[in-house]
RNA sequence: GCGAGAGUGGCGGAAUUGGCAGACGCGCUGGAUUUAGGUUCCAGUGGUUAACACCGUGGGGGUUCGAGUCCCCCCUCUCGUACCA
C-alpha cells in the first residue's frame, strides 16, 4: 500500500489504524493502576443475531467510544469492553429447524459481529471479550445461582405460568405482551407447572429505596418504581358465615370498610371449593375452568365486560356484622395481595362496574365536596345515592359502630384510625404490598445455562458441588421441547444420571435451563477479570473498577435486565463479593434510529421497494397513489433497514460515526437519512484538505509556524472550550457543528499555524479517530494520539476588545453598535443613547427606563 | 385510564437557561469551473411585501423592559403500563 493516497480515502486509512490499535493493544485497560483515576464505561452487550449489526447498535457504542477516547486524553484509566449475550431463542430455533448446533451458529455470528464492531474503530480492550455461552463464563453464572440457592432465594413452585405452546416454553410476565410472546408474537396460555423461582420480592423494598440514589433517566426510575409497585393499606380478616375459615383481604382503602357490600375471590383462590354451596358448585366450577383456560389475551379482552359467579356463601363485615355475598371473578388476581378483595362499589370504579352488572348494592359512605364533584362532572346527589362512583377525597359518614367512629374524617385520617382499631381487635392491620412478583427463573429450553442442581429419589434437591462446575450442556440430537413441556435436556439420558462422588447418592439433574437474563445479570463483573479460573472475579479488581461510571443502552431494558441485575448485585453485596450495593451509577438510553418509510392516504405503511419517486413526490409503484414520507421503525418487512457495512464501504467509519452523532441528541429518536452522511463526509474532506496538500500529499502550503492572528487564536480556543464542554456532556451534535465552523473558517484563511492544526486534530480524534491518527502522523506525531493530553483553552484568548451590541427600543431591534467589551452597564446605556442612529430614533421620546446586559444588548424603553 | 417525555423553516436540529430565534448540516435556487453528469467553489434560502415594515417557536391567556425558555388552561404526538384492590 502506498502512502501517497493524497485525497481523503477512508478505505486506506481506517484498516491501517485499526490494525495499529490491535497490534499495539492501544486500549488495554490496566487493573488497579492507582496512579490514575479509573473510569468504567459500559455498553449493553448485544445478542449476536444472524442478521448482523443494524444502525441502532453503533449509536450507543459510538457515544461511549467518543467519551472513552476523550477521557483517556484527560488522563483516565478507562475500562471499555465488549462481549456477547449469546444464549437465547433464535439460535435454538435455528437448531430445531436445521439441526445445526447453537454453539456453531453462535460462533459464526460472533465472528461477524466482532468484525463489524472492529470496522467502526471502537476502542475496546478486546482481551476482555466475554461470551455468556462459554462454559468458562457460565460456570460462574451457575456459581452465582448456587449462592442465591444457599441464601434461600431460589425455590421450586408449582404455579400457573405463561406457557407458550409455539415456543414450547414458559415465559416470565415481562416477556408476555398483550397475551403474546415478546419473541415471535405467539399466543400464551396459563398452565400450572413446576418451576424455579427467585425471591426477588425479598429485595423489593431495597430495590425501591435504591432507585432514588441513581443518576438515571427519570422515566426509567419511574418505570422501575411502578414495576415494584409499592402500595400501603391494610389487611382485614372477614369471618365466613357458617364456617371456621377467615378470608384475608388486602385493601388500600380501609377507610371505606363500612361501604363494603360484597366480596370477590380470585377464581384460583384456595377457599373457593370449600366455601362454595352445593347448588352453586356447577356454575362456579365452570367459571373456574373457563378462567383457567383463558389466555392472558382473552383476559385483557374481557377487560371491558366484567364476569363472575356467586359462590353461595356470605362473609361477615367485621365493622358492622353485615352479611355480604362472596363472588369469584377474574378481575381479582390470585397473585396479588391475598387474592381476595372487599368490594366497595361506591368508591372503586371496578367494583362499581361489577356491582352494576350483577345488581349488587352500592353504599356510599364518603361525601365529596360540591366543588370536587362538579370538577369531576358528577352530581353530588347521584354519588350519595350510589348511582355514581366516587374515588376521590371527601368526608366519611355512616361509618361507625358501638366501638369506633370515623364519621367526619377525611380519607387519610380514616385509614389510620380504622387500621389501628382493626389491629387492636386482632382482625387486621396496616400492611404494605408490592406488585413485583418473584422471578420465574426456569425455561424449558436447550440453549441456556443448566442449573447446578440434582433431584434425589427422596424428593430432596441439592446443589452440585462447586468443584464440579460448570455443569456442561449435554450434546443432543434433537433440541425440540416436548409437547407437554418436558425440557429437551430430559432427552440426555446419560447426562441426566448423577451420582454424588462422596455419598454415592444418586439422582437426576435438573432439566430446566436458566433464562437469557441470567448471563447478562453479572457480565459487567466478569469484564473486570475475564480469565480468572479460580474465582468469578478478583475482589481487589472489583473494588478498583466498580461501580460502572456510565452505562449506555436501550430503554427497552428499563425494567427487566436493569432490575434483575440490580437484584443479583445487591445479593452479591450482601455476601461481600462486591463493594457497592448498586452496579451502575449513571445510565443513559440512546434514542431509537428510525428508517424512512411511506404511507398511503389510509395511513397504511408501504414497503420501500413499492415506492417510486417522481419530481420530489412519492408514488405507489402499482396503484400510482401518492404517498407521504415519514419515519418508521426499521423492519425487514418495510425494507427500510440501513446496513452499516454499506455505509462504511461508501463513506468510511469516521463519516458513519460522525453522522450518527450529528443527527441529533443522543437520547432522542431520530430518523436516518443517508443524504445526511454526505454532509459529514464533505466535512471530513474539507478537514483533510485544510491540512494535507491533495496534490503532493505533503502538508498544505498554508501551514507554517508563523504566529497565528488573534482571530485564529480566538476561534481555536472557542473550539477547544466548546468541544470540551460538549463531549463532557455527550452533546456530540453541537461539538461536531463547532468543528465544522472551525474548518469552514480556517480553510478560508491563507495562514494556518502548525500547532493549531495539531490541536484541531486532537479535538477531532475522539469523534473521527482514524482520520485524526492519520493526520497526527502526517503532522509529525510519533505514536498514536490516543493518550495525548486533551487541549486546554485559555480564557484570555477568548476575549475581544470590542463587541457588537444590539440596541433595542421597546424590545425591538433598532441598531447594532460596537462597544468596548468591558464597558459597564451605565457606559453601555450612555454610549447607546449617544449613538447617532439611535439618538435620532429617540428624538422627542421620553426615556422611561434603560436595561443593559453586558456583552449582549441595550434595551431602551420609551414613551 | 394512569405514568413519563416531546411539539421550533421543506427536513434533522441549534439557542450560553429570560437577552439578536433558526447555529451546523441536508435539501432547494442562482452563478463559476466542466464537452456533459458528478465533484468542487461562491452567493442566497422562515413567512407576507415591490419596498418600508410587519408576522413568526402547537393554540389561548399571564408575568417581564424583554419569553422558544417562567406560570395557568387547552390541543396533538411518541414511549411505557394496564382490572395490582
Amino acid at each position: 500500500m502506498s502512502e501517497n493516497h493524497t485525497p481523503y480515502k477512508p478505505a486506506m486509512i481506517e484498516p491501517k489504524w485499526q490494525d495499529y490499535w490491535r497490534v499495539n493493544k492501544t486500549f488495554k485497560a490496566i487493573d488497579c493502576d492507582y496512579s490514575r483515576p479509573k473510569l468504567y464505561v459500559l455498553d449493553m452487550f448485544p445478542y449476536p443475531s444472524g442478521d448482523g449489526l443494524h444502525v441502532g447498535h453503533p449509536e450507543g457504542y459510538t457515544a461511549t467510544d467518543i467519551w472513552c477516547r476523550y477521557k483517556r486524553m484527560r488522563g483516565y484509566n478507562v475500562l471499555h469492553t465488549m462481549g456477547w449475550d449469546a444464549f437465547g431463542l433464535p439460535a435454538e430455533q435455528y437448531a430445531v429447524k436445521t439441526g445445526t448446533h447453537p454453539a456453531e451458529t453462535t460462533a459464526k455470528n460472533v465472528k461477524v459481529f466482532r468484525k463489524q464492531l472492529e470496522s467502526f474503530g471502537f476502542s475496546y480492550d478486546w482481551d476482555r471479550e466475554i461470551n455468556t455461552t462459554d462454559p468458562k463464563y457460565y460456570k460462574w453464572t451457575q456459581w452465582i445461582f448456587s449462592k442465591l440457592y444457599e441464601k434461600g432465594l431460589a425455590y421450586e413452585s408449582e404455579q400457573p405460568v405463561n406457557w407458550c405452546p409455539e415456543l414450547g416454553t414458559v415465559l416470565a410476565n415481562e416477556e408476555v405482551i398483550n397475551g403474546h410472546s415478546e419473541v415471535g408474537n405467539y399466543p400464551v396460555i396459563r398452565k400450572p407447572m413446576r418451576q424455579w423461582v427467585l425471591k426477588i420480592t425479598e429485595y423489593a423494598e431495597r430495590l425501591l429505596a435504591g432507585i432514588d440514589e441513581l443518576d438515571w433517566p427519570e422515566g426509567t426510575k419511574e418505570m422501575q418504581k411502578n414495576w415494584i409497585g409499592k402500595s400501603s393499606g391494610a389487611e382485614v380478616f372477614f369471618a365466613v358465615q357458617g364456617s371456621k375459615e377467615r378470608i384475608k383481604v388486602y385493601t388500600t382503602r380501609p377507610d371505606t370498610l363500612f361501604g363494603a357490600t360484597y366480596m370477590v375471590l380470585a377464581p384460583e383462590h384456595p377457599l373457593v371449593e370449600q366455601l362454595c354451596s352445593a347448588e352453586r358448585k356447577a356454575a362456579v366450577q365452570a367459571y373456574q375452568k373457563a378462567a383457567a383456560a383463558k389466555s392472558e389475551l382473552d383476559r385483557s379482552e374481557l377487560n371491558k365486560e366484567k364476569s363472575g359467579e356467586f359462590i353461595g356463601a356470605y362473609a361477615i363485615n367485621p365493622v358492622n356484622e353485615e352479611l355480604i355475598p362472596i363472588w369469584i371473578s377474574d378481575y381479582v388476581l390470585i397473585s396479588y395481595g391475598s387474592g381476595a378483595i372487599m368490594a366497595v362499589p361506591a368508591h372503586d370504579s371496578r367494583d362499581f362496574e361489577f356491582a352494576s352488572k350483577f345488581n349488587l348494592p352500592v353504599k356510599c359512605i364518603l361525601r365529596p365536596s360540591q366543588e370536587d364533584c362538579q370538577a369531576a362532572g358528577l352530581q353530588l346527589a347521584e354519588v350519595l345515592a350510589g348511582k355514581a362512583c366516587w374515588e376521590g377525597e371527601g368526608s366519611l359518614f355512616n361509618s361507625a359502630n358501638a366501638e369506633i367512629s370515623i364519621n367526619g374524617l377525611p380519607v387519610q385520617e380514616g385509614k389510620k384510625k380504622i387500621s389501628d382499631w382493626l389491629e387492636s381487635k386482632g382482625i387486621g392491620k396496616a400492611s404494605v404490598n408490592y406488585k413485583l412478583r418473584d422471578w420465574l427463573f426456569s425455561r424449558q429450553r436447550y440453549w441456556g445455562e443448566p442449573f447446578p442442581l440434582v433431584h434425589h429419589e427422596d424428593g430432596s434437591v441439592s446443589l452440585v458441588p462447586e468443584e464440579e462446575l460448570p455443569v456442561l450442556l449435554p450434546e443432543l440430537e434433537d433440541y425440540k421441547p416436548t409437547a407437554d413441556g418436558e425440557p429437551p435436556l430430559a432427552r440426555a439420558k446419560h447426562w441426566l444420571q448423577y451420582k454424588d462422588p462422596k455419598t454415592g447418592r444418586s439422582g437426576l439433574r435438573e432439566t430446566n435451563t436458566m433464562p437469557q437474563w441470567a448471563g447478562s445479570c453479572w457480565y459487567y463483573l466478569r469484564y473486570l477479570d475475564p480469565h480468572n479460573e479460580e474465582q468469578a472475579w478478583d475482589l481487589e479488581k472489583e473494588k478498583y473498577w466498580m461501580p460502572v461510571d456510565l452505562y449506555v443502552g436501550g430503554s427497552e431494558h428499563a425494567v427487566l435486565h436493569l432490575l434483575y441485575s440490580r437484584f443479583w448485585h445487591m445479593v452479591l453485596y450482601d455476601l461481600g463479593y462486591v463493594s457497592h450495593p448498586e452496579p451502575w451509577k449513571r445510565l443513559i438510553h440512546q434514542g431509537m434510529i428510525l428508517g424512512i418509510s411511506y404511507k398511503d392516504k389510509r395511513g397504511v405503511l408501504v414497503a420501500n421497494d413499492m415506492v417510486e419517486q417522481r419530481e420530489g413526490k412519492y408514488y405507489h409503484i402499482e396503484s400510482g397513489e401518492e404517498l407521504t414520507m415519514l419515519p418508521a421503525k426499521m423492519s425487514k418487512s418495510l425494507k427500510n433497514v440501513v446496513n452499516p457495512d454499506e455505509i462504511i464501504k461508501r463513506y468510511g467509519a469516521d463519516a458513519f460515526r460522525l453522522y450518527e452523532m450529528f443527527m441529533g441528541p443522543l437520547t432522542e429518536v431520530k430518523p436516518w437519512n443517508t443524504d445526511g452522511v454526505e454532509g459529514v463526509y464533505r466535512f471530513l474532506h474539507k478537514a483533510w484538505k485544510m491540512i494535507v496538500d491533495t496534490q503532493s500529499g505533503a502538508l498544505a502550503a498554508e501551514i507554517s509556524e508563523q504566529a497565528p492572528t488573534p482571530e485564529a487564536e480566538r476561534l481555536l480556543h472557542q473550539t477547544i472550550k466548546k468541544l470540551s464542554e460538549d463531549i463532557e456532556s455527550l452533546s456530540y451534535n453541537t461539538a461536531i457543528s463547532q468543528l465544522m465552523i472551525y474548518v469552514n473558517e480556517t480553510s478560508r484563511s491563507a495562514q494556518r499555524n502548525l500547532e493549531h492544526m495539531k490541536c484541531f486534530v486532537l479535538l477531532l480524534s475522539p469523534l473521527a479517530p482514524h482520520m485524526a491518527e492519520e493526520l497526527w502522523q502526517r503532522l509529525g506525531g510519533q505514536d498514536s494520539l490516543a493518550y495525548e493530553p486533551w487541549p486546554e483553552y485559555d480564557a484570555a484568548k477568548l476575549k475581544v476588545a470590542e463587541l457588537e451590541i444590539l440596541v433595542q427600543i421597546n424590545g425591538k431591534p433598532r441598531g447594532r453598535i460596537m462597544l468596548p467589551a468591558e464597558a459597564t452597564r451605565d457606559e453601555m446605556i450612555t454610549l447607546a443613547q449617544q449613538n447617532p442612529g439611535i439618538a435620532e430614533l429617540l428624538e422627542g421620546k421620553q426615556i422611561l427606563k434603560s436595561v443593559a446586559v453586558p456583552g449582549r444588548l441595550v434595551n431602551i424603553v420609551v414613551k
